[in-house]
DNA sequence: AGCGTCATGTAATGTGTTACATGATTCG
DNA sequence: CGAATCATGTAACACATTACATGACGCT
């Protein structure tokens, strides 16, 4: 039981973030309320409690620098027992509840996975999410052909606009999933 | 103070849906579970507490049908603060968080804003979406220059697949606002 | 007799949100 | 000197998830 499972999907975030380089607190709630991981949520009462208890389960340590100075901050960064838990959460199979209820958290799945995994592990998640959108998308096309014609159509518009995000999803995994299968691979 | 807030998106998506008409929590279960409103979580757990929030606020009344019947069952329907509360909702201005963070629920209530309160309701929420993306995507495209071309490029295709995913909706929201105007008004 | 579905709920647990609290530093 | 930012937290509250509990009906 090196390795405790990852709860939520801010945890993942945050076991990525610090993998890349040591952060501190701060730096996490910058970057979740300033940069594209705007969607995790954060603020300071979910990311320290976060980092609390990631600590208190093993998988990150904090180092303060600066102690000598009078502003100290504490910077985290993740154990061997993180690595292996942020590696064992990367590697589970993509659900279809992920892709319709956590896209997000498929995307850096997919950024952290190429980044400490490699190629080949990043490939299958798109793969895996690429399926699951095949399989999904005549489900919603029924759903859509059975919407009666009646008052304002803005039901067929909403549901649209949903099988349009899907397919457009599905067409950039599979172009990325090319392109990365060119790299120096022939 | 006739019309409470609606508390979460779970919320919004039952009152729109008892308003269209009578349904019971094992209604909106299936609904949840089956539809393209999969999005909305939903579990008993979660769905019968929001049902009897909603109760105790004032916004739906449960009736029951076939009480002679062994199997009886409580189908739920808005009640007139129910109405206001939902419309007062609906007439919300959309924000940047929304479209972040709560992007379906945008769309339900541009649907719900469209049956309940007509055409040009639906359109300003489709206009507000469209310009919080326009504002957006400048953001990202900055981001996405920051990125230095290190390792594998991982991260700025993650950022890439936001960047399309902002633009085809924009795209779907002015198509959207084109059409409605056009319906029978010249 | 047993399984699947209809139908309604509760309890424990965990997590996020909002708001608050504290104090140092930098800039104008 | 005051405002903004750096920096780290806590507390109350609400909400969702998971798992459990109950019981009738319909079919095989």
């Amino acid at each position: 039981m090196s390795s405790k499972p990852v709860n939520s999907p801010l945890e993942l975030a945050v076991l990525g973030l610090v993998w890349q380089k040591p952060r501190s607190g701060y730096d996490l709630l910058k970057i979740f309320s300033e940069s594209a991981l705007r969607g995790f949520s954060s603020s300071a009462g979910a990311v320290y409690p976060a980092l609390k208890r990631l600590k208190r389960g093993g998988c990150i340590a904090g180092k303060i620098e600066n102690r000598d100075t009078l502003r100290p901050r504490r910077a985290y960064s993740l154990t061997a027992a993180g690595v292996e838990t942020l590696k064992r959460c990367l590697r589970q199979p993509v659900t279809l509840d992920d892709v319709v209820r956590r896209a997000e958290e498929v995307f850096l799945r997919f950024a952290f996975a190429g980044e400490m995994l490699g190629r080949n592990e990043a490939i299958r998640v798109l793969r895996e999410y690429a399926r699951h959108i095949d399989a999904y998308l005549p489900v919603l096309r029924a759903q859509l052909a059975a919407i009666p014609r009646t008052s304002g159509d803005y039901g067929r518009y909403a549901l649209q606009r949903g099988i349009d995000g899907y397919k457009a999803d599905a067409r950039w995994a599979r172009r990325v999933i090319d392109r990365l299968s060119r790299q120096r691979s022939g």
